[in-house]
DNA sequence: CGAGGGAATTTTACGAGTAAAACACATGTT
DNA sequence: AACATGTGTTTTACTCGTAAAATTCCCTCG
């Protein structure tokens, strides 16, 4: 979207919250080659400013890396909704159809629940809805007849083959801001951070 | 939470979608200190696997940095949702009480729609709710009767000034999986990519 | 001054997700 | 074999957010 999507955003964040802080105002931000200092140059970082007026004595570090993971995730996920809903999609119904292109076989719907990370109900009432336009079709197990058995049709590979390379080419513009070695760089750092917030589930007290 | 909540993640993705990627092949994605290879340390690595294995000729790079960026929003966001509803708060009404206290002042609906990155009837919900539980206060504007402005009661104030160094020091303790040079670098790379998301409004096609 | 145009906010109708309960079935136990 | 227990999936009741329409009010212009 960004140009086609009304622009709505569902669970942004940053604004409110706190997200934000300062890396600790010396550590210089400006990662990029010869770029602004980037005294405001986004959101978060006016964020921040006016938290530390007010709460001076906390550290408000954080928020610069976490507000800026919040507020980029929302505005992506804004864009990327653009060519799913010209196809007709929203992004969790994209998400299940993902699923079972990726994996390259048949899902149970407990298995889209975990693939997906939503939750049962939530699947149960995609699958219909798939089901319906004829993108899936689901077929019961002979063993256990609780569990049922759902695959792609062909117009449901094709609409997610059709689909993806779009998803793809925006994603590589965006993050042309950014050199490769810095594409690199954002990844590994992420992946660190990713790995202790999956790691042990639920091991880092809120 | 991670530990409290019940464990349903609202806008998650990563999974279904394709955002994951690797970033080069040769790119060591490994960016702390001595860790592991991360192979597959993160969920993403694994989606990312599946996907080149369906579509070899796509370049999957970019997952590698949207689709952590997501998936760590989305965590971030289910962990941190837990000491607001200790609280009693959702994140949005948390975020807006959270605008109201950083900008130190009153603001109107439509400001607070600004902040907040929310729609103007949302808005009107979480106030009408807020008032009643006593965190906000209304007063109508003397020049234009449309006007409404908008304050923190005592009761609010406190509220999100209990709540705010709960959430700065789970962010820190997340955080600290990085070198603090790490999380300057994370923080300026993501200005960066953020500076550009938000850059002109929806310059960048979908 | 009275109408038109526009802005701020709220209301209405509705779609989508969640938690918890309900179902349907399988399995280990005695 | 009958049952308690546990798992896979769906149903139910309800909440919350959205889009679009409706309200209320300001301001300018003829």
């Amino acid at each position: 979207m960004t140009a086609t999507n009304g622009g709505h955003t569902p669970a942004d964040d940053t604004a409110g919250t706190g997200h934000a802080g300062r890396p600790a105002n010396g550590t210089r931000a400006g990662t990029a080659p010869g770029h602004a200092p980037a005294a405001d140059r986004d959101t978060v970082a006016v964020v921040v400013r006016q938290w530390r007026a007010v709460h001076p004595e906390l550290d408000t570090g954080p928020m610069e890396v976490i507000g800026r993971i919040n507020r980029c995730a929302a505005l992506l996920q804004q864009a990327e909704d653009a060519p799913l809903r010209r196809a007709g999609l929203s992004r969790p119904e994209f998400d299940l159809l993902g699923a079972l292109r990726r994996t390259g076989h048949e899902l149970t719907p407990g298995e889209l629940v975990r693939e997906t990370f939503s939750s049962g109900a939530a699947v149960t009432k995609r699958l219909k809805q798939l089901t319906e336009r004829g993108l899936v079709e689901r077929r019961g197990d002979a063993r256990d007849r609780r569990v049922a058995h759902v695959r792609l049709t062909d117009a449901g590979r094709d609409l997610v083959d059709g689909i993806l390379p779009e998803q793809l080419a925006y994603e590589t513009s965006v993050l042309s801001v950014l050199a490769p070695e810095g594409q690199g760089e954002l990844a590994g750092l992420l992946a660190e951070l990713l790995g202790r917030l999956e790691g042990r589930t639920g091991a880092v007290r809120a």
